[in-house]
DNA sequence: TATATTGTTGCCTTTAAAGCAATAGTGATT
DNA sequence: AATCACTATTGCTTTAAAGGCAACAATATA
């Protein structure tokens, strides 16, 4: 088609020939061909003039529009390759979702328009692993060759109660005294979070009697500033309540922490192949650039 | 293109291959150099499933739309200046089909004997813009480079009942009168039809009290004609009931009419390539002197 | 865990496309 | 009117692309 429509154009095969480096005898054979297989004679030629025939003109404009297509089309997928676009599909654990990823999304959406942001926040961590997530954003990774972690932030949990609670039920002396003190407990997929204490490279259970239970941690936020007892949740959680003096943390001799692996980060999840593609290139860009620099390290 | 296309569609390169009665290495090499043009992965391979990527997807489509204009583009040579023959898709509202459309075609079968007519009736404009129809019948067209559209009729809506009704209930004095009167309505693909009436450049809604909404004309009529409202319904469906007499127009000083827009008319549309396809032009040239001369201009 | 099926890859064969030289036809020039 | 210059075609050869086969690796199902 490609030849013919030069053909065309040239009025010549001598010089359609030139402009792809072909000699006429070819393109002669392979408009033959076309005109064969077609059962239409589509150009009129005579030594001197090569003219359309009727049903020429009428195939020639078609494949103008054809070979037009085909171009765009393959511009399409080209630009697909340079220009990030098209669904990103985010995976977020529900509470980082809600605090740090979202707001800062919008921002993304902003400079890269052509995205569609396909966010699901979940705390199970089985979407990873399948082809049905671009970045996932989990605590902890799970090793995998083909997985890359990058550490976005720390994860550890820290403890913190109103200021009205410490002053009705006392500023806890040591990490051992927690045990006296009404709980309001974060529950992950795995269960809910204990209280530990590490004194001496042993490890105690110091969790004091449970308020309240959720895997909600707006909801055990609000709790904790109405003074109903000592809650341990993540710092970026919490961050806003600490500001605004509503919350305030509570410091010990001895680390106070939620499980005994101490290496507790908010990682960013992606297959390492796909970071080639341009919107998933440009997301982990602008999420390690976000997050790793002002909050992490 | 094709051999991506079917493998897409077969969801295997063993499948397509034998579609083609090419074995399935070959099939993967040609795919691989495709995608290697392209510089994209079009498939996500796993020894047991070949599933679209993003790209692939929207790849996939441009080349189905290219593949279809191929087979139109070679349709229209190897039939040209032959009989008209073939297939012949026909898309059609469907009121317009059930009262004029199919009682015209079984003449158009008798002089064409060698067309074989394929007619879906459906409201839905979806059908139209793909290449999945030859000619399409719609009350108002998008204007569209490519698409020809003709108009074959007034589509307008008129107001009737039946005498028994207006003998029972009066006959409305002015358009406003007709809030006061009992309603059967027309239902679209967007929504009933409400009753509009045009007062010195102001639209009014003078609908009545609903006895009864569908999307079923005759049904609708039906009961018009048993004297149980008043319709309002495009003359072409009505003129059956008008010429016994069994249902009479209603005619006031002010328009009445169902939509603001005033350019209501029935369009013949067909791709203007096609119409150098026999079967096409025949069909076109039929439909437009059997509905042009005698109901429209 | 074993099995069957599928996609890919290396090697070879087959088929299609390209190149070359010769031929015949045609419009312009003399 | 005859010649000339140029062009499309065709037979033959070369080259490149596509196809087939067997072996292999991977994966979902039993």
């Amino acid at each position: 088609m490609r030849y013919f429509s030069k053909v065309v154009e040239a009025g010549s095969f001598t010089q359609a020939g030139k402009a792809f480096n072909v000699s006429p005898s070819s393109l002669s054979r392979r408009v033959a061909d076309l005109e064969k297989s077609l059962g239409a004679t589509l150009l009129k030629r005579s030594t001197r003039i090569v003219k359309l025939t009727e049903v020429g003109q009428i195939y020639y404009n078609d494949v103008q529009h054809i070979l037009n297509q085909i171009e765009q089309s393959e511009e399409t997928v080209r630009s697909y390759q340079t220009t990030p676009m098209g669904r990103l599909r985010i995976s977020s654990m529900v509470s980082f979702g809600d605090i740090v990823l979202l707001p800062l999304l919008d921002e993304f959406s902003a400079l890269y328009p052509e995205i569609v942001l396909d966010v699901s926040l979940s705390d199970e961590l089985s979407t990873l692993g399948r082809d049905d997530v671009d970045i996932a954003i989990r605590g902890g990774y799970a090793p995998n060759e083909r997985v890359l972690a990058i550490k976005l932030m720390d994860n550890s949990f820290i403890p913190v109660a109103s200021p009205r609670y410490l002053e009705t039920h006392g500023v806890p002396e040591n990490a051992m005294a927690l045990k006296q003190h009404a709980g309001l407990y974060f529950k992950t997929p795995t269960g809910p979070t204990p209280w530990l204490c590490n004194k001496n490279g042993q490890w105690h259970d110091v969790s004091g009697p449970a308020v309240a239970i959720s895997n909600n941690g707006a909801w055990l936020a609000k709790k904790a500033c109405e003074g109903e007892g000592i809650l341990m949740s993540t710092r970026w959680a919490l961050a806003s309540y600490l500001e605004l003096g509503q919350l305030q943390e509570l410091k010990f001799e001895h680390e106070v922490a939620i499980t005994q692996s101490s290496t507790m980060a908010v990682y960013l999840l992606y297959q390492k192949q796909r970071y080639f593609v341009p919107k998933v290139k440009a997301a982990v860009d602008f999420l390690v650039e976000r997050l790793q620099t002002t909050n992490a390290r």
